[in-house]
DNA sequence: GCCAACGTTGGC
DNA sequence: GCCAACGTTGGC
């Protein structure tokens, strides 16, 4: 059963046009580095997942396409490698402590759906959106979205 | 750059 | 196990 989610990102550092530049649109989602995220790419992210991209801490603060896993979660090796600013010495091959999954760019949205557009509409009565975690919990940078969600926000994103 | 919210660390 | 101090995230 295809689950829905939504991945945090700085575009500054690596935005969807990364992510669609890369080879066959593949892209390794690493450098995960808190423990309820962590959990969630260990245990619950699967093969062929559904996910949104947010761009976060930039200019225009919201969802920017969708992507979809193609590997689900392996110890991220950056946490092995010492020259990497994701380095953890804490880790090892045998214990690794962080992990991460492949994705593949799907879409760029025409237009990105603003943090501010989202609030605004989760405010309306009966809204899908009153307890997406983005609204509730908002520093967790790998979380769950619900199908009536991400329904509701990809039609919101093929309107104009 | 500010600051609120929240996660992590470490002494006890 | 509590909690103060400190660090990080992320919107504005």
């Amino acid at each position: 059963m295809t689950q829905y989610w939504l991945f945090k990102s700085e575009p500054d550092e690596y935005g969807i046009d990364d992510l669609a530049a890369e080879s066959h649109g593949i892209g390794v989602w690493d450098g995960i580095r808190n423990y309820q995220a962590r959990n969630l790419l260990r245990d619950e992210v699967k093969e062929g997942d559904q996910v949104f991209f947010y761009h976060s801490s930039c200019k225009q603060v919201g969802i920017a396409g969708t992507m979809q896993v193609v590997r689900a979660g392996y110890p991220d090796p950056a946490q092995f490698d010492q020259s990497s600013k994701y380095f953890d010495s804490k880790a090892s091959e045998q214990k690794p402590r962080w992990f991460c999954v492949d994705v593949r760019f799907e879409q760029k949205f025409s237009r990105v759906i603003a943090l501010s557009e989202l609030k605004e509409l989760a405010a309306e009565s009966g809204s899908p959106l009153s307890d997406m975690v983005l609204l509730n919990q908002s520093r967790l940078s790998i979380q769950p979205v619900s199908k009536p969600q991400w329904n509701y926000i990809m039609a919101l994103a093929q309107q104009s």
